[in-house]
DNA sequence: TTCCATGTTCCGCA
DNA sequence: TTGCGGAACATGGA
């Protein structure tokens, strides 16, 4: 689930529901999810402050604690955030459980497989260098100019580029494919090979696809028909061209494309 | 039982 | 130096 989009709805879904409320207690906390910080330093920090904003770069979401640093959170790659009233079940995997006073609910971030991550820092500055992370993927496609120049730095695969968090932060494995689906370029193409209206494209297409997933999500649409997303398996018919959709494994993990219009 | 899964990190190799 | 593939991490679903 979290790619760039979805954190970005996350982060509305935080602003919603966990902004302006004094955190009472820190009820459970999975320290196989904790990064640089102990558990119980955690629950000190968070008890007795709120929430006062959020902020997201890449696949990270941040959430400002009064006036003294951030809590960081990454969801990996079955995380994400529920918020629920004392009389409802708590869902299952919880890995952190906030709890505010006022109205007596709580704020779980839930990691079924516990691959993400739970850290505070005093800074989102601070937070991205450290992690090395590249721009933000949402602003950088809106910048058509500097999009180019940082492929203009860079070698290899355009899959590989598109997911290297220190390229470029927020796209992964689905929204990459998806992007060269619209891009009609093959997964495997090499940026050296790309000319200055290829380039151009890329950033339109990564623009239009983090976009509309923000969008369409944010309005609990389903997948479009158009997009490769819905047909992510081999065999099944390509929604642009009718070409049969075609998986290779880049780097360990499934590639979907299609053959007939990506090259 | 085997394969696959929206993420990151570490290692070895080109 | 950069990029790539593979393995590892942890867990569940088809």
């Amino acid at each position: 689930m979290p790619e760039l989009p979805d954190v970005q709805l996350f982060k509305k879904y935080f602003d919603a529901t966990s902004l302006g409320k004094k955190i009472t207690a820190i009820d459970e906390c999975d320290s196989r999810l904790l990064q640089g910080i102990s558990g119980k330093k955690l629950q000190q920090r968070l008890t007795g402050k709120s929430f006062t904003a959020t902020r997201r770069h890449g696949k990270y979401l941040f959430a400002r604690l009064d006036e003294n640093g951030f809590l960081v959170l990454h969801f990996g790659m079955t995380g994400f955030l529920r918020a629920f009233r004392k009389e409802e079940k708590a869902p299952d995997h919880v890995g952190l459980l906030v709890r505010f006073g006022a109205d007596d609910f709580h704020l779980a971030v839930v990691s079924k497989r516990r691959l993400g991550r739970i850290a505070v820092t005093g800074s989102v500055e601070e937070f991205v260098e450290k992690q090395e992370l590249g721009p933000d993927a949402l602003a950088l496609c809106r910048d058509e100019d500097s999009f180019r120049k940082r492929l203009d730095g860079s070698r290899g695969t355009v899959k590989g580029w598109l997911m290297n968090q220190k390229k470029i932060a927020g796209i992964g494995n689905i929204y990459s494919d998806e992007i060269l689906f619209f891009a009609g370029l093959h997964p495997k193409r090499n940026i050296s090979d790309l000319d200055k209206g290829d380039k151009q494209t890329l950033a339109g297409k990564t623009r239009h696809v983090l976009e509309t997933a923000i969008d369409k999500k944010a309005g609990e649409e389903g997948w479009p028909e158009s997009w490769l997303l819905p047909r992510r398996k081999e065999g099944k018919s390509c929604p642009r061209c009718g070409g049969k959709i075609r998986r290779i494994k880049i780097a360990g993990r499934g590639a979907y494309y299609c053959p007939e219009h990506q090259h």
